[in-house]
DNA sequence: AACCCTTTGAAGGGG
DNA sequence: CCCCTTCAAAGGGTT
């Protein structure tokens, strides 16, 4: 029977999806005692400002994380005997009541699939923003279909597509490793996937949604811009979204409700302290989640390089020019700005929840 | 308009 | 192998 996940080991060399916890149990559990609480979202706010008053460069706050994660890394055994939820190799969505399981609307045509409303506004008319993900549930694949080993990349079919069209929030259009650029053009072109479902992993090289725009554009601009956006335009496939990011998407609508806030930046603290206060078990259905993802990522775009996303050199430049005005703390991202945007001095400004 | 901020995790490259 | 960098999402804020 083919299986996504290679039994035990994991082709995709992706093994380490499952993070283990630390074995201080008195850390975790802090964390979780700390976690969901009012309390909890009040010392995050003030936390969130103390933190970065903290004058510690990003280079040692970097290095912290990854001591941070190799401690985890150093857990990951725990992890491995959270129960896998597969089913003879084909995957049926493995949480059941999971909730991004319930609604097929992003397949509809005002549906989350467009972009705009694959955000917080589609979750608050009830759906849920893992809704894109529903596709794995649907996700069967046939023996022809779906190696056995994850890390066959060559000669996959494309048939996978269209069900698992809709992995990610941003759906643009399709493209297969099996199709030449023509045809993909072809299908970004009408912004759809050759199956007729919109892919969201792939978007414009922009980035943004454009739908049903370029049509009309067509015939407001001149010739020479008309045909200069009818040539084919690279598209970009999105890395595929790890366990927290996949956290993030599900959770993000219920913090901005409880919160009422709207900043990503803090809303996203919020959700790392609370990833952070998961249980193993909890935590565990994101990573299993997130390898699922990446298996078909593989399958999908065998060629693909995470690489391929990379910015320019130039862009490397211009970052690294950035970090180090950072470091001065005058530059953008310096502790003095944070503070100013988080509010040192208007800490009343936070809503109940989460003061 | 483009970039920043903020989070964790994955991936890739350099030493 | 270790370390560092980049990018995935998100949307208000900043330049």
């Amino acid at each position: 029977m083919p299986q996504l996940n290679g039994g035990g080991g994991d082709d995709l060399g992706a093994n380490d999806e499952m993070i283990a916890f630390k074995d201080e149990g008195d850390h975790e559990e802090k964390i979780r005692e700390s976690a969901f609480t009012e309390s909890d979202l009040a010392d995050l706010k003030s936390s969130l400002v103390s933190e970065t008053e903290i004058s510690q460069s990003p280079a040692v706050i970097r290095r912290g994380q990854q001591d941070e994660q190799r401690i985890y890394s150093d857990k990951r055994e725990h992890l491995d005997d959270v129960p896998k939820h597969h089913d003879g190799g084909m995957y049926k969505a493995p949480y059941s009541g999971y909730p991004f399981l319930m609604l097929p609307e992003p397949y509809l045509p005002n549906g989350p699939v467009s972009p705009p409303s694959n955000k917080v506004s589609v979750v608050q008319q009830g759906m849920h923003p893992l809704t894109p993900l529903l596709p794995y549930e649907h996700f069967n694949p046939s023996p022809t279909h779906m190696p056995t080993d994850g890390g066959q990349k060559p000669g996959v079919h494309r048939h996978q597509t269209q069900e698992i069209s809709g992995f990610y929030s941003l759906p643009q259009g399709q493209i297969t490793p099996s199709m030449n650029w023509f045809s993909h053009s072809l299908m970004l072109q009408s912004g759809m996937h050759p199956t007729g479902i919109p892919h969201p992993a792939i978007v414009p090289p922009s980035g943004k949604q454009e739908h049903d725009q370029f049509d009309r554009s067509i015939y407001n601009k001149s010739h020479a811009e008309a045909k200069r956006e009818k040539e084919p335009k690279k598209p970009v496939i999105k890395k595929p979204l790890n366990a927290f990011m996949l956290y993030m998407k599900e959770m993000r609508a219920k913090v901005i409700a409880e919160c009422t806030l709207k900043e990503s930046a803090a809303i996203n603290q919020i959700l790392g302290r609370r990833w952070h206060a998961l249980t193993r078990e909890e935590q565990a259905k994101y990573y299993e989640l997130a390898r699922k993802e990446r298996q078909l990522h593989v399958q999908l775009y065998p060629s693909w390089s995470a690489r391929d996303n990379y910015v320019s050199a130039l862009g490397k430049k211009k970052r690294r020019k950035r970090d180090k005005q950072q470091d001065s703390s005058t530059g953008p991202g310096s502790p003095k700005k944070c503070r100013a945007r988080f509010g040192l001095n208007q800490q009343t400004d936070w809503c109940g929840p989460c003061r």
